[in-house]
DNA sequence: GCCACCGGTGGC
DNA sequence: GCCACCGGTGGC
């Protein structure tokens, strides 16, 4: 039970492997997504009229959302006392509580191997990636789990959670008659993949899509953010971002600027959902005679250890427990398959300038939040 | 040819 | 350990 919660103030997330293999794109719809090149101006979602109203195409159903699983119960997940007013969680959406699971158990059986990726050769598997479909914050007064019916109103809650704590009530711009006495729309359960989500990171600028993508189990980051300008293009750092402001002065006259830009990525709430990384090799010289026990020398022997993938534990873990709270991590989680493809080693180019070589995208690949 | 995805280093 | 960044490649 570690906990990161204590760590910091923490938003969550709760991102569900989508099914069945294939696809995993199109799944998932927000078509708001969809738009995004065209669109214009409007970044509307960003003042939220008083009430949203939900799109046909997000499947959460929000207003009825009550309950997706009852118990009503996490509240100790994570200390709430002073984390749980701004953890966020998502869900996915596909699943408006039944037979979703399933869904999610074919994933996880196919696991994959541990640590390695999987031969190239044996392309088989279309590999399935966990992505978001739902959002879902945690009232700061009942700790109970609600959920957030469009990605814009989530990131709207997220960039100002801190200094405006979302209540049940908060809800019912959505859902009229919420309370607190309502049973919590979603639990930590072991049906989903749970992350972390960071507060106060800003809502994209008008016009400008800001996207997570999970990577597969395994793997040495669990996601990564990209923003798509107006134009299609997607920027994947500051830096690009940057240039790209520089090369396209109307955004800047505009008044966009890289506070209105964050990278930062949730963390996944299941301890090594990411793989950790070797010992980095000392540099040159026997840095490692640091002493390690025993003896050898130490000039050849190499620390490098591969961090033992303690996989298996949660893997097998066992069912669902649906009981709540578990702040880490219950016991499926998503799996992906993190699987194909090969690649040589490859050297990182000392400092980078930017490249930023990409042409403009076709960015309809919804599963983002 | 393009792009989504992933690895992995440098820096903290 | 985490974060930022970006190269590279498989797959389309």
């Amino acid at each position: 039970m570690t906990e990161r919660a204590m760590q910091r103030p923490a938003l969550k997330l709760t991102i569900k492997l989508k099914g069945e293999n294939t696809v995993d794109n199109s799944l998932t719809t927000d078509d708001h997504l969809n738009k995004v090149e065209g669109e214009p101006s409007a970044s509307d979602s960003s003042n939220l009229p008083g009430s949203l109203a939900i799109n046909s195409q997000d499947k959460v159903d929000v207003s009825s959302a009550g309950g997706l699983e009852n118990n009503h119960s996490v509240e100790d997940d994570e200390n709430p006392s002073e984390n749980s007013q701004y953890q966020l969680v998502l869900y996915d959406p596909t699943s408006n509580g039944a037979g979703e699971t399933e869904t999610i158990v074919d994933a996880v059986a196919h696991q994959p191997p541990p640590f390695s990726r999987r031969h190239p050769s044996s392309n088989q598997t279309p590999r399935v990636l966990p992505s978001v479909g739902a959002f879902t914050v945690q009232c700061a007064n009942c700790f109970k789990w609600r959920l957030i019916p469009t990605k814009e109103k989530y990131e709207e809650i997220r960039e100002l959670i801190m200094e405006q704590p979302f209540f049940c009530e908060t809800g019912r711009e959505w859902r009229p008659d919420i309370s607190c006495h309502d049973p919590p729309d979603i639990v930590q359960d072991g049906s989903r993949l749970w992350a972390i989500d960071k507060p106060s990171i800003a809502r994209p600028p008008p016009g400008w899509q800001r996207l997570l993508r999970f990577r597969g189990e395994g793997g040495t980051k669990f996601a990564d953010v990209y923003y798509v300008a107006p134009s299609g293009k997607r920027l994947r750092s500051m830096v690009e971002i940057q240039k790209y402001l520089d090369e396209h002065p109307e955004y800047i006259e505009e008044g966009i600027n890289l506070s209105q830009f964050s990278f930062q990525i949730p963390r996944p709430l299941k301890e090594n959902y990411v793989r950790k990384r070797p010992h980095r090799v000392a540099p040159a010289n026997d840095a490692g005679d640091h002493g390690t026990p025993g003896s050898f020398d130490p000039s050849e022997v190499r620390p490098i250890t591969w961090v033992s993938p303690d996989v298996d534990t949660d893997l097998q873990l066992s069912g669902p427990g649906l009981s709540m709270n578990h702040s880490e991590d219950p016991g499926l989680k998503l799996e992906t398959q993190s699987t194909k493809r090969k690649r040589t080693p490859s050297k990182r180019k000392s400092n980078g300038d930017l490249v930023n070589s990409q042409n403009e995208v076709n960015l309809e690949e919804s599963h983002e939040l």
